[in-house]
DNA sequence: AAATAACACTTGTAAATATAAAGCGAATTT
DNA sequence: AAATTCGCTTTATATTTACAAGTGTTATTT
């Protein structure tokens, strides 16, 4: 017996999420919108990682079937469309947190504002709440 | 301005992450060490999801390069390996119990054990810790 | 000691996916 | 009305992955 808390789960929770968003490509568009107040499709083509636009186009499209993301007219030009996370998509943040923490603990290189790291350790539920109250809608 | 928290981080975490553990097949390997018990490498074969025997290759020395798991000889069988994490593997357990917090609430068929659950949502800290505790090592 | 089996890959080939660049139609700007 | 912006879509090529079979090393059996 390996371990009773977890034992064999045949709906597997990773596999679901990976199912969901397990790609490079959607991990960073889901930063964008959390974190950079990116939402136009340029928006992530130019964002600096070089996505391809079909792989670009698809995954949008994968995450907004998924319900993870939601995709309006920008009522202030509308040859464009507004993407923005939904609250299924806002609930993966304690996830990019988590991560955000560990890399920042693991990769020298990476550059988090040090205020950023200092409130995600002392009180994550805070840092939660303002970035939240920063997003749309 | 969009964030001062955040701002435009060059060195960015969530680029890191998905760089040292970014795929699908990375995530169910870290999930089959972590949680499943799993530590040889037909094991991971065979586990369900049906990854090919090269592929599987290449992610565990990929892991391996990147310090998130260990190789050594089996001691009780000199022909095979045992994979396990390292420190560094260990701590993406906030990520992965957060990622499952969010299955859990998002997928129908996701059948985590309440009892799993329950420990989860009222003291994830002590739910790590017992989980450490049943890791080799 | 030799043959067999188990194990962890490795290789070859086909299929799927990604990248890069060009093209397209609708909406806006000029 | 013409030119431009925007969000894709298509096409051609390159890369990655999947599947099947084979290889080399280490146990185990005879």
């Amino acid at each position: 017996m390996v371990d009773k808390n977890t034992k064999d789960w045949s709906g597997c929770p990773v596999r679901f999420g990976m199912s969901q968003f397990g790609d490079k490509w959607s991990f960073l568009i889901i930063r964008d919108l959390m974190f950079k107040g990116r939402k136009h499709y340029h928006d992530f083509a130019e964002a600096g990682e070089g996505i391809s636009t079909n792989v670009l186009a698809t995954r949008l499209a994968d995450l907004e079937s998924n319900g993870i993301i939601s995709k309006l007219r920008d009522p202030l030009k509308g040859s464009r469309f507004i993407y923005a996370l939904t609250q299924k998509g806002k609930e993966l943040m304690p996830m990019m947190l988590a991560m955000m923490d560990w890399a920042e603990k693991y990769d020298a290189d990476t550059e988090v504002p040090q205020e950023f790291i200092k409130k995600l350790r002392n009180n994550p539920d805070k840092l939660k709440q303002e970035i939240l109250g920063n997003l749309p809608k």
